[in-house]
DNA sequence: AAGTAGATTAGAATGATTCTAATATATTGA
DNA sequence: TCAATATATTAGAATCATTCTAATCTACTT
């Protein structure tokens, strides 16, 4: 199965049809060997430079939340005013350089949480989170 | 020392005069037993509530992005649009209940986290923060 | 009290995201 | 294939949080 079919699948799966559009913004998500971190800015950018042609922000937001709705894309917890987003989905934690405005993934086996206090009744937990903020040696 | 003089010192401290303003939101931000969550929106209808006038989102900008800067509030990092901050200054985490929106502190004492990887070269750690999910029991 | 420097403010501007409605493209049924 | 129908794409408008700006106000100096 070559590429173009797994995106053609992903898309389907989110409810999408495979359009140019769509293509191209699968290729710059997954075509590649490592997972990446993006804003739709920087997506925009990208997809602009390899089509040679403008793509809305209304696609680019319409096919980035589909796939964040079915898995495809996680949504990175960050403040700030932009959205990040990352093509890598398992569960994991960041490195945040704030002097770089730099994300780094945390392999969830690498880190652990203990004495966790009881959580309020009624709730379960859904997921641990951990940011870990980094600056330089001042 | 009254409660007053406590909020035209912290004022001071953060290179503002104490005006009328300024005080209606300290007394809401810190006159009171438990520590609270807001966002600039909330803040601003408790306020508008208290002194039946308006006050500007930029006044209350200024005044808490002072605040911040000077420690006496936190920014709490979540995602989505809206800022929060928290009166709470002391080091801790949170629980975030999507459901409803709503976030319960967790002391930093009643959590630990261990098996942290190699932090990248250069940098230094400037803060760890959990942030912990709950849900409904389905 | 008048003049000046600086602070405060209401509302305008900005920037990210979402919405809208007109156009373009794909799919269906014959 | 072709017309009919459905869905996708797009530019630009609308919206919402946040930041900026310039007019007004306040406090200080003389």
């Amino acid at each position: 199965m070559d590429q173009l079919a797994f995106h053609t699948r992903r898309l389907r799966v989110s409810g999408l049809r495979p359009t140019k559009q769509r293509i191209a913004i699968c290729k710059v998500l997954f075509d590649r060997k490592e997972t990446f971190h993006f804003t739709i800015e920087k997506l925009k950018k990208i997809i602009e430079k390899g089509r040679k042609k403008k793509i809305s922000v209304a696609t680019l937001y319409n096919t980035v939340n589909a796939f964040r709705e079915k898995g495809y894309l996680k949504e990175i917890v960050l403040k700030g005013n932009k959205t990040f987003f990352d093509t890598n989905t398992k569960h994991h934690h960041h490195f945040y350089d704030e002097d770089m405005s730099q994300l780094v993934d945390i392999e969830d086996k690498n880190i652990s949480v203990d004495y966790l206090p009881k959580i309020p009744s009624g709730k379960k937990i859904k997921s641990i989170e951990v940011l870990v903020k980094i600056e330089d040696y001042k």
